[in-house]
DNA sequence: GTCCCCCCGAATGTCGACAATCTTGTTGAC
DNA sequence: GTCAACAAGATTGTCGACATTCGGGGGGAC
């Protein structure tokens, strides 16, 4: 297990990263060449990454990257949706000063990405704030759910923050989440997470609609 | 893969019965001759099932079944609590007829146990209740996250289903849930799934507070 | 030309044996 | 008597070979 955890990471990343695409197989022997471990130690990845709704595998026919619909993307994202209110509603209640100072620096970083339009970097923040509020909230539970949740859409996310004019919507939401987590409102915090996914949300669904 | 998932399925099965008590070791080989399979087979349901949160391994030592401190029972709960409410949104807008006369079914099956005070059949329909709900929600995503996490804490959840009382405090929070979807009030039906999680999140502290 | 059957190749699924690792009990020095 | 190093046992981790299963392609009947 020493090495199979490590390859299930390694592998995991991997898929977030592209480097396999949606619907590409994972065939076992030629992964296990890839990474130089035992077929053994990607039979377990595998399994894990299943159960984790990464990847997909059929009786005696292999493994592939998972594809998520625009329609699951959208469950997934309403799930976050209270998830993370309620994680924002425990950071404004737990964060520190220290913390309050984090985030408004990454604010002030992701204002930077939006001038010099860098989707990439912005996008990255982007994932670096709610890590970061997922980890003021002490609520260990629902951080692991919504890590989940946001690594089987994350495809579609990062399509979403190469939009134009995506990112300097997006900030504004962003703004208003750290600014009542800072003010230590509980109920602001919960009601601006609410209200930055459903803004994802919307565009999703327009997106969905646009293509049939 | 097969035999494993079906070896996945029976020992979630057994664990959540209590054939195997939170805590007690669950060792590769013993298990493989008690279900009449390989190692292997073993080893990959032990994967999922520690993904799942049921099960606990540590490198060279050995799986045991997850024990779920008080504390985290409620963060349990508290992931459930909004959560299911979404559920209880969406299944108040997509029920149809028959649906509400399978939930006044229930309700009803319920006052039954409860005036027979048998709480183990309470405890059964209420797992009932609350998985048709999530099957009318049409949420696929939601569901199996509101499943996976009544897993995890079923063992609690049982206990409190004993305690004196608590099936007819339990029965007026579902019968409120149930007037509200065959109202289809989405709102009510949201309130009345927290209202009722809270009721059952107060509980846990109170019990987590008298054993210190 | 079309349909059906059979065979073959490519993967996964399974099994057994061996290696690596951790825990525990023992032995010896001091 | 206490502590550390060591040895033994138990358990997981890994590897290779073989069995099984599924899909596709080829060949023959009509």
């Amino acid at each position: 297990m020493s090495n199979a955890d490590t390859i299930t990471d390694t592998l995991r990343h991997d898929i977030l990263k592209g480097r396999f695409a949606p619907g590409g197989r994972l065939l076992e022997v030629s992964l296990a060449e890839q990474y130089s471990v035992g077929r053994a130690a990607i039979r377990s990845a595998l399994v894990e990454l299943t159960s984790e709704g990464l990847v997909e595998r059929e009786a005696n026919r292999g493994a592939t990257v998972r594809r998520i619909s625009i329609r699951e993307a959208i469950q997934i994202t309403e799930a976050r949706s209270v998830l993370e209110s309620l994680i924002a509603a425990q950071a404004a209640r737990h964060a520190t000063a220290a913390d309050h100072a984090d985030l408004q620096q990454i604010i002030a970083d992701m204002e930077a990405a939006t001038n010099d339009a860098q989707g990439h970097a912005y996008s990255e923040l982007n994932a670096v704030l709610h890590r970061r509020l997922r980890e003021m909230s002490g609520h260990e539970v629902a951080s692991q759910l919504v890590a989940n949740l946001r690594d089987r859409a994350a495809h579609h996310q990062y399509r979403l923050a190469l939009m134009p004019g995506r990112p300097s919507e997006s900030l504004g939401e962003h703004r208003a989440i750290v600014q009542a987590v800072v003010a230590r409102d509980e109920d602001a915090a919960a009601q601006a997470m609410h209200d930055h996914l459903s803004s994802v949300i919307e565009v999703l669904s327009r997106w969905g609609d646009a293509q049939g």
